[in-house]
DNA sequence: GAGCACTGC
């Protein structure tokens, strides 16, 4: 492959080294390597303490400070201990530090306890869904998901306890992160003594800062809002690209694979792609390509890393690469932020990946293959400078890397954001398209989020919550499954829906998988599968990894089913709903599902393909669907996914005459106009 | 005939 390292982009600039997650990977390498020396003097020699003072100056003196840190300088371990001991716990305050990942609330946390000497759940404590580790009165430090932050404002809308908010990895810009970034500029409206700290990996700290500063005046030195840069302590990265365009990623990736094991020195190599099918071939052509190796060279060792995978075969990556052999790890955007990788030296970037978006005019939404922002390609490039200097190839040319945009578009303006709408109506912000947002969402994703709570009846006519539906829903959105007789079945079909990748092939063949799901089929479609593996998971498989195996099921997605489906119960309960079985009477549970999902309905067309009720969109069956080869004259779906064809998810077979049974006044939504709002 | 990655009640 014809590469060009420019002279522009020399070994070591800044722009390339940063982005890095300070994960418990890192963590464990900078104790192991540091381990003659104490805690304290530990601390000491990470870069961000040159800052120490600086940022409590900052913190003290404006209400809002912006902290661009890089690689793994420390500042999610070390800035909620430097306010501690600054005096911000003092009179039973909190520190609070959002992350946008549960592994990274944990795993930090119980970095932080032991940096402190303390016990994990006290003085330093975690909160993330299912779990929550600390003391109401005792925990100074609390490392939480944004989503449980924003949770929080439902008890304490100003979030009084806390006297510092650090919103970490603000530069990913999750969902709940957007969503927080408005309600905080609110609070602090209400309560200027709050702290407000902005930690972001990219340049695009200028968003912030705009978005937090109330001087509307031309006098600069009046802002209340401050940004600090901080160093990193990664290796540099040699960023390379292509001269020319290149047609096909997946060859030019294995291309450079080659070049690079044959002319470089030893160190693994990353290749970041779009997507399962990618992935395999890519796999199976270096292991195909690596036997002409000539017999003396190294060996070659390509495994596969994406979500869809079982455990087993996702920690394979993490082994200790075998002598004389050069591991090739070939990821999705998992391993961009989720996962990390020692040892990695070599990236190499197609400069696309998968994104996922909402269409508010047919309600589908779409994974399409987008190109990368500027961030994410830094973010990818970093990855190969944690153990040494390393080199990053971008297959694409550096003429199209300044095309890219600086950061990809926030999640929140490119989902279904119903249930945004009603969480913000249920803190009281009634006129949600006036919501100070950073970046705000387009109107018409906030139109057909409040077309479909009104249909489902949770806002009036002005487009306030109902009571009780709507602040139950906001609460709650499992729908009112009592009225069917059939809770029990809807909570386990509900925690079933949350889980993603129930059945994963590892290693059998693709006809013994398919026996395997086929075991757990009924003709009522999706829905009563998922009920029907649940309930053999709990019985027959007795809660068992092993039994899961057997049977290509997901053992970690059962068990988080599980334990969703025990929260779900818990709240059913505080409603007091009463919590009965409808035995093996699949009518009540269709019956449910059609009450909720009516709005998602189709029937099927004398060609095969089906047609949705209300808007007449063409849709197919899901080939995953078990009702991909049957006959299925009418049905509701959970979810339109757009790929090659818009395909939906989850489907039950349903009787017509059910739904203007249970949804008269779905039908009318279209002859009235939209509710005020 | 096909599955980017996360989060929450």
């Amino acid at each position: 492959m014809a590469f060009w390292k420019p002279g522009t982009v020399a070994p070591g600039t800044s722009v390339d080294r940063e982005a890095e997650k300070e994960s418990s990977e890192n963590i464990v390498t900078f104790v192991n390597l540091s381990s003659n020396l104490s805690i304290q003097q530990q601390r000491k020699r990470l870069p961000i303490f040159k800052s120490r003072d600086q940022v409590l100056y900052l913190v003290e003196k404006y209400q809002t400070t912006i902290i661009v840190g890089q690689t793994g300088c420390g500042k999610t371990t070390q800035i909620p201990q430097y306010l501690n001991e600054a005096g911000w716990t003092a009179g039973d305050r909190v520190i609070a530090c959002t992350q946008p990942r549960r592994v990274a609330a944990t795993t930090v946390a119980g970095r932080v306890a032991s940096e402190m000497n303390v016990k994990l759940g006290e003085e330093v404590g975690y909160s993330i869904r299912f779990d929550e580790c600390y003391d109401p009165n005792l925990t100074r430090i609390k490392y939480m998901t944004d989503g449980m932050l924003f949770r929080e404002t439902f008890l304490d809308p100003l979030l009084s306890q806390y006297s510092v908010i650090m919103i970490d990895e603000a530069h990913e810009r999750s969902l709940y992160t957007d969503i927080l970034l408005g309600i905080l500029k609110k609070i602090q409206k209400k309560r200027p003594e709050l702290r407000i700290i902005i930690s972001s990996a990219t340049l695009d700290a200028e968003v912030f800062y705009d978005f937090y500063n109330t001087n509307s005046t031309n006098d600069s030195s009046k802002d209340n809002v401050s940004i600090i840069s901080l160093e990193g302590r990664t290796f540099p990265v040699d960023i390379h690209y292509l001269e020319e365009p290149c047609q096909d990623y997946v060859e030019s990736a294995i291309q450079t694979v080659f070049d690079i094991h044959v002319k470089e020195p030893p160190g693994d190599i990353i290749i970041f792609l779009t997507g399962r099918d990618e992935i395999d071939n890519t796999v199976g052509e270096i292991l195909q390509r690596a036997t002409t190796l000539p017999r003396s060279a190294m060996k070659i060792m390509p495994l596969p890393i994406y979500a869809g995978l079982s455990s087993e075969q996702q920690m394979e990556i993490f082994e200790p690469t075998p002598f004389n052999t050069r591991k090739v790890v070939v990821a999705t955007n998992i391993a961009e932020a989720s996962i990390t990788i020692e040892g990695i030296v070599y990236i190499i970037d197609c400069g696309f990946v998968k994104l996922r978006a909402f269409s508010p005019k047919t309600g589908m939404e779409s994974l399409t293959v987008v190109p990368v922002s500027k961030a994410s390609a830094q973010q990818r490039a970093g990855r190969a400078g944690r153990v040494m200097p390393g080199k990053a190839y971008r297959l694409y040319t550096e003429e199209s890397f300044y095309r890219l945009r600086d950061s990809s578009i926030p999640e929140i303006q490119r989902s279904n954001l119903a249930q945004v709408v009603l969480h913000l109506k249920a803190l009281g912000i009634d006129n949600v398209l006036r919501f100070d947002f950073m970046t705000p969402p387009p109107a018409e994703l906030m139109i057909r989020a409040l077309e479909l709570l009104y249909s489902l009846r949770a806002l009036d006519d002005y487009g306030r919550l109902t009571m009780p539906l709507g602040m139950q829903l906001a609460e709650f959105p499992l729908l009112d499954s009592y009225q069917f007789q059939c809770a029990e079945e809807m909570l386990t079909i509900a925690a079933m829906l949350s889980v993603q990748n129930v059945f994963v092939n590892s290693s059998t063949s693709s006809a013994e998988f398919e026996d395997e799901k086929r075991k757990f089929s009924v003709e009522e479609g999706d829905h009563i599968t998922l009920l029907n593996v649940f309930n053999a998971f709990i019985t027959r498989g007795k809660k068992s990894a092993r039994w899961c195996h057997q049977h290509c099921l997901n053992f970690r997605a059962l068990s988080r089913a599980l334990s969703i489906r025990q929260q779900l119960k818990k709240y059913l309960e505080r409603f007091d709903v009463p919590i009965e079985s409808c035995g093996n009477d699949t009518v009540k549970i269709r019956k449910c599902l059609s009450s909720g999902y009516f709005a998602n309905a189709a029937k099927m067309q004398p060609n095969g393909s089906f047609r949705t009720i209300r808007d007449n969109v063409e849709l197919h069956i899901h080939p995953s669907s078990v009702l991909f080869t049957r006959n299925a004259p009418w049905v509701i779906f959970h979810e339109v996914v757009e790929t090659t064809k818009a395909f939906m998810r989850e489907l039950t077979i349903i009787d017509p005459a059910w739904l203007t049974e249970l949804a008269p006044h779905f039908y009318e939504i279209k002859k009235t106009t939209l509710p005020a709002h």
